[in-house]
DNA sequence: AGAAACTACTTGACAATGCAAAGTAGCTGT
DNA sequence: ACAGCTACTTTGCATTGTCAAGTAGTTTCT
């Protein structure tokens, strides 16, 4: 089974409710998913949607230094990516109720 | 919102998931799927996804007769449909886990 | 009979997005 | 100096939903 399909458009979300809780960068963020059962995400997926979150203007970046390797890019949530999530999570559930109901429905 | 990405590969096992139920045929999938959330399903997204599963041989397809209207294509599931189907629906879980873990913890 | 409305399936161009695979580079410990 | 970890980038690709039409058979209303 290929899971990719199924990853599409919620990994956005996803992504954005990570950065909500705080200030936080991509090699974190991508642990916490990982962590959390998107275990066959990878960076080259990760990175082009925390771009495309920041050209939205859904979350703000600066560059800070790391207290261990390389300098990071920290992403915090703007205003509008607030409402984005919460956008997002209404219709989120609204598409799996949808699919619970043909999907449960022997 | 655009709901377009959250349907990817949720779409595909949810007519597959209409097809188990008994032989039926496309016009009669889209209106079962509309009144149960899938409000925004067209035609032109539909059709090619029987195509797609004709093809991958999870569902077969007859050439029939209607009562009222032009004649139908009636499709039934195969037995690779009727396991991929499983193997969908716990793949769908797992995935709707990940991301529940994320979206619903603040 | 003619027109409209409904049933039913088809097609081509398009955009969005995840993945594979590879690369660049800083830092730490041996 | 070398290995291993941290951290971000880039290019090319495949999949899939949508838009916007189009083709036709059948029924109903006038």
């Amino acid at each position: 089974m290929d899971d990719t399909q199924l990853l599409k458009g919620v990994l956005e979300g996803c992504v954005l409710s990570v950065i909500s809780r705080g200030e936080t960068y991509g090699y974190e963020i991508l642990s916490v998913l990982m962590e959390n059962g998107f275990d066959t995400l990878i960076e080259g997926t990760l990175y082009p949607v925390l771009t495309r979150l920041q050209k939205k203007g859904l979350i703000a970046c600066r560059v800070g230094k790391s207290p261990l390797g390389p300098s990071r890019k920290y992403f915090s949530i703007t205003p509008e990516g607030e409402a984005y999530l919460a956008a997002f999570t209404e219709n989120y559930a609204k598409i799996t109720q949808a699919a619970r109901n043909i999907l449960d429905n022997e």
